[in-house]
DNA sequence: AAGTGGGGCAACCGCCGAGCA
DNA sequence: ATGCTCGGCGGTTGCCCCACT
């Protein structure tokens, strides 16, 4: 009998990891531990849930309107990010790259000899040969073999790839003296320099935005609050994440374009230009008219649910911002129904 | 400048053994 | 004792980069 798949192969992501998903797990590592790996992308994805919900209930309070879109948003971010990984692919990540304890760099001239040493003892039990090579994976032992010991264990000789290491060696590992340590470019790494793009290119979009709101000054008070607030908690210590929303007007009809989490961006994990379909979408089941600029359904619900969350008696939102956010979290919970 | 092939590396696949109910 | 789950391991694949033509 053939062994069941460790995890659903559908909707997983596959690939390169990217810099959010690493410090996703990265995070619920160094919190939890590793091991129980299967489990973990399931548990990790609360992470990112029970950051989300913080995120609600600070912003709850600050423009209904705004709130659903963000709710709108977020529902849809629940439903198709998260650690999206194979518990497997999740332990190889961390054992191979993540692991603080991993050496990074050129092996030296004596951890390839112990290599060769080794391999000529132990054949290839690589984790073996990685246990006597502290820092280094099996993974890594493994390919330095197959794509250089393998074919020249007599005489290795000085590739492209040592030369490379010496011009892209990190000065900060270089400062004893000893073998230049190679920065590796990992896929990862390509990744968050492309997202890096991504993000000068919002500042920009955002500084020509300020840029306007300079020309403009009547303008500033609202596009301050609608275009970049970004919060710093301070009621729950140093432990509170920070986040920043982004907001983008187009034909008068704002929505999110993007927002951070502890540094983790949600543009990372879907486009929210393609996005804006589903706003659309959303926004017709409300108003019954997206171009209804005027709609009074949508401010009629708005005010029964803020009446709502008020308790009906003016109270400060924030009295009772626990138990509303229980019936925010039902809601959202029950967005699909309402949404499709 | 464009095409191509090889090197290097991360990630995936599938098997195995230990542990547990 | 048996079957299942899970972590670990080695082999392999696929992608990206770069040197070469």
């Amino acid at each position: 009998m053939g062994r069941s798949p460790c995890c659903s192969k559908v909707g997983l992501n596959r690939g390169a990891w990217t810099a959010t998903e690493d410090k996703i797990l990265t995070d619920y590592i160094k919190a939890h531990g590793d091991g129980k790996w299967r489990s973990l992308p399931k548990a990790a994805g609360q992470k990112l849930i029970s950051l989300i919900s913080y995120l609600f209930k600070i912003y709850i309070q600050v423009e209904i309107r705004t709130i659903f879109k963000v709710w709108i948003n977020l529902y849809v971010f629940l439903k198709f990010a998260g650690l999206k990984r194979c518990g497997k692919s999740c332990r190889l990540r961390w054992l191979n790259y993540l692991r603080p304890d991993i050496k990074r760099g050129n092996l030296t001239p004596d951890e390839q000899d112990l290599i060769i040493r080794l391999h000529r003892l132990l054949g290839n039990r690589w984790s073996l040969i990685a246990g006597r090579l502290p820092g280094r994976t099996d993974n890594e032992v493994k390919n330095y073999w197959n794509t250089k010991l393998s074919k020249n264990k007599a005489q290795p000789k000085e590739s492209k790839f040592d030369k490379k290491s010496i011009t892209t060696s990190s000065p900060c590992n270089d400062h004893d003296g000893q073998a230049s340590t190679k920065v590796f470019r990992t896929k990862a790494m390509r990744l968050m320099s492309h997202q890096v793009r991504q993000v000068m290119i919002n500042n920009t979009q955002h500084q020509q935005q300020q840029q306007q709101q300079q020309q403009d000054p009547d303008q500033n008070h609202i596009l301050d609050s609608n275009y970049n607030s970004t919060v710093e908690s301070e009621s729950t210590g140093g432990s509170s994440p920070s986040f920043s929303f982004q907001y983008r007007e187009e034909n008068s009809s704002e929505y999110v374009t993007g927002f951070d989490i502890e540094g983790i961006s949600l543009s990372e994990f879907f486009d929210f230009d393609e996005f804006c379909d589903v706003n659309n979408v959303i926004k017709g089941d409300i108003t019954g008219n997206p171009d209804d600029q005027s709609n009074t359904d949508l401010v009629l619900n708005e005010e029964l649910m803020l009446e709502n969350w008020n308790g009906g008696d003016g109270c400060d939102i924030q009295a009772n911002m626990d138990s509303n956010f229980g019936t925010s979290a039902s809601f959202l919970e029950s967005g699909e129904d309402w949404v499709i």
